[in-house]
DNA sequence: GAGGAATATAGGTAACTAACTATACGTATA
DNA sequence: TATACGTATAGTTAGTTACCTATATTCCTC
């Protein structure tokens, strides 16, 4: 009932915050503004972070970014905003505060 | 620092998480005496439950429930009382909590 | 001290994960 | 319209994880 309510699977995202790389995203994503560089189409804090920005901060390829992000996607941490060739990502604070509340109380 | 004062390193405890069969053990402790039978040998919210138990009641065999019960521990969430040849295991409300307070700051 | 019981360890296999390179796709620009 | 750029997908490899069976270890009991 709960996981159908908050539309959470709890294995899934612990699954998705198992990851030192994926926390430090998370990390970053708290205050875009301060881990990452000015972007010239789509705003850091309105819009998120490009994939590419994320990829080399992380020091991996880009196709691996790419997958983590997913990752937190799929478990509902972040949300993608494609805008033309961009694809930016950023935290989605109500589902983390849901899924923050949902620990707190079945864990 | 955080993760040092606490003592978690929470990429290991969100991978002790990301497992249906551990989330259904915790589940499982916190109330033994409504999923377990009773023990001869140590009281099942005193001392925990044992092993055999566990693994009984997740139909997997009794090394693969030693080896989840051993990743619950290494993550702190549940602790682990020798008592002659029994091995109980219990929540460990306190590391648990901790956990809880950790995650709504620093998720 | 021999046998049995509870747990731990060892060893093996199958499935999954994280990383890479190469390439395809879609959009913008020259 | 050709080219370059950002992202996604495909394919490969190495490492990890989950499970099993078999066996070792430890402790209790007779």
């Amino acid at each position: 009932m709960t996981a159908a309510a908050t539309g959470f699977d709890p294995a899934e995202v612990f699954s998705a915050l198992a990851s030192p790389r994926r926390l430090q995203i998370l990390e970053w994503l708290r205050d875009p503004v301060a881990h990452f560089p000015p972007q010239r189409d789509g705003d850091l804090v309105e819009d998120g972070v490009c994939v590419i920005f994320i990829a080399d901060k992380l020091g991996v390829a880009q196709p691996t970014a790419t997958t983590h992000l997913k990752a937190l996607a799929r478990a509902g941490l972040v949300r993608s905003k494609r805008m033309g060739q961009w694809t930016f990502y950023q935290r989605d604070e109500a589902a983390i505060s849901a899924f923050k509340r949902q620990i707190e109380s079945e864990l």
